[in-house]
DNA sequence: GCGTGAATGTTAAAATTATAACATTTAGTG
DNA sequence: CACTAAATGTTATAATTTTAACATTCACGC
């Protein structure tokens, strides 16, 4: 409606482009307005900023993003999770060299390696990648290329050869879908050969799934069942679900 | 001094691991504490978390991280930041193929390129993914490798080979130190080889140094001053600091 | 079991932030 | 130049968050 409001809002954001938040009552004074206008900028138009406790953030930001914030159902699926992570933390070892897979199923493994002496993560994930770089025992291998939005992660031709080339220790693989006759699976095809590459390399793979994706089949397949030598889930019922058919079928360790 | 404590804010740091915030309120109901038992924990024990506005958020997060709030000083200084990217842009075309070099003096630039249609982004650092990834019509192709914290940036043996495979149009260069004797150089030396490919590759280069740069020499020496095209910068008296000493010297735009 | 001190809970007051209502200024028009 | 409407400022009030003080519970040694 304003073009004056607009040319605010983008100075602020400029300001906070480079990270950082900002007091009302310092945009105020860089805007040489009154704090009330900068409110109601705020709700008048449509930003990438929120006004957090007095202070303004670009909304998008991880770590502020969710303005969702967890509720009481959203905390006990993160529960699950949690769980989920803990159980991959107990295979993890000192001085290990880890793949670390893109989505958000192991996001929570990461804060949890600060406890190690020294570790390696290779990713090529870019959420993956920023909540390595904060711990300062953890050496960060990213593996470039395209960036994806979708899947926040990178692709490129020659990411296969790449991840040969380094000694990974231990795989750890997240799906959108795992059935027993038609394998594992995920959502985008650029994710395929980072997957295959690593479980190819690695001297231990592990496939860490929440029991939500069993019985799912999901449009890029990259392994079968059995190319795992364990299957990290959270429910009692999974080991079930992938047993007794006659087959070759990895470890299940349940959370 | 207190198990327990410490135990509810690994609890809540897992929780916020992935991004996110979470209100206090919420916080206490997670840990089945009261909500001033939290404030407690936070104030007691040292930790990566902060209380803004009543929301649990990871202080180290970019987005977040200066509760140094910009004061005075600072957006003014932003201000010169903020203008020598104004300049910069002026540069960018649409559709250009941009090199944008690690550092925090081009990280203003990049919010801004939300005005084009279409841009693609080739670059080494994490922090100028990160502002990359958000905007959805710019591409985003990020050269991986061993990340290095001290610059927020990646270095890798072939980087060189895959910037000269890159159809790079501009390059974006910054730098920790100018001399129109000694040249251009950084503070680390796994950023020369990037610089210099990106340098030798793109069809344009562009030095973006702020004045207080000039005369300075720094360890690691990475290009000639006349290896640019053109140097941006942001004071009156830098043109005359760099020509008439009968030597070839690139065009200087001051912001 | 009792006493002790740390840990936690509860409550009230202070400080801060958010909202709403109304006053004032500003830019544009006839 | 007056009129109008949008934009902004001002002020009061409500809601929320922070702080401080004091009460209660819990764990542990005697």
């Amino acid at each position: 409606m304003n073009g004056r409001s607009a040319q605010r809002l983008a100075k602020l954001q400029e300001a906070l482009a480079s990270g950082g938040t900002l007091h009302l009552r310092d945009a105020a004074e860089l805007c040489d307005v009154s704090e009330m206008t900068i409110r109601r900028d705020l709700t008048t138009q449509t930003t990438a900023m929120t006004l957090l406790g007095g202070r303004l953030v670009m909304a998008n930001y991880p770590g502020v993003t969710p303005i969702y914030d967890l509720t009481e159902q959203q905390a006990s699926h993160y529960q699950a999770k949690y769980r989920l992570c803990q159980r991959v933390l107990a295979f993890i070892e000192e001085g290990d060299t880890l793949f670390i897979d893109c989505g958000s199923t192991l996001i929570p493994l990461l804060s949890q390696l600060s406890h190690f002496r020294e570790l390696t993560v290779v990713t090529y994930a870019l959420n993956v990648a920023n909540a390595v770089a904060a711990l300062p025992n953890v050496r960060l291998v990213l593996l470039g290329g395209l960036f994806y939005a979708a899947s926040q992660s990178f692709g490129s031709d020659n990411m296969a050869a790449a991840i040969e080339r380094l000694g990974i220790n231990k795989a750890l693989i997240s799906a959108a879908g795992v059935d027993l006759e038609r394998g594992v699976s995920c959502f985008h095809f650029h994710e395929v050969a980072p997957k295959q590459a690593a479980i190819a390399t690695a001297m231990q793979r592990l496939l860490v799934v929440d029991a939500s994706k069993f019985g799912v089949v999901r449009p890029a397949y990259f392994a079968a069942l059995d190319d795992f030598d364990v299957v990290v889930t959270d429910e009692e019922g999974a080991p079930q679900l992938l047993e007794g058919h006659d087959r070759d079928v990895p470890a299940v360790t349940v959370a």
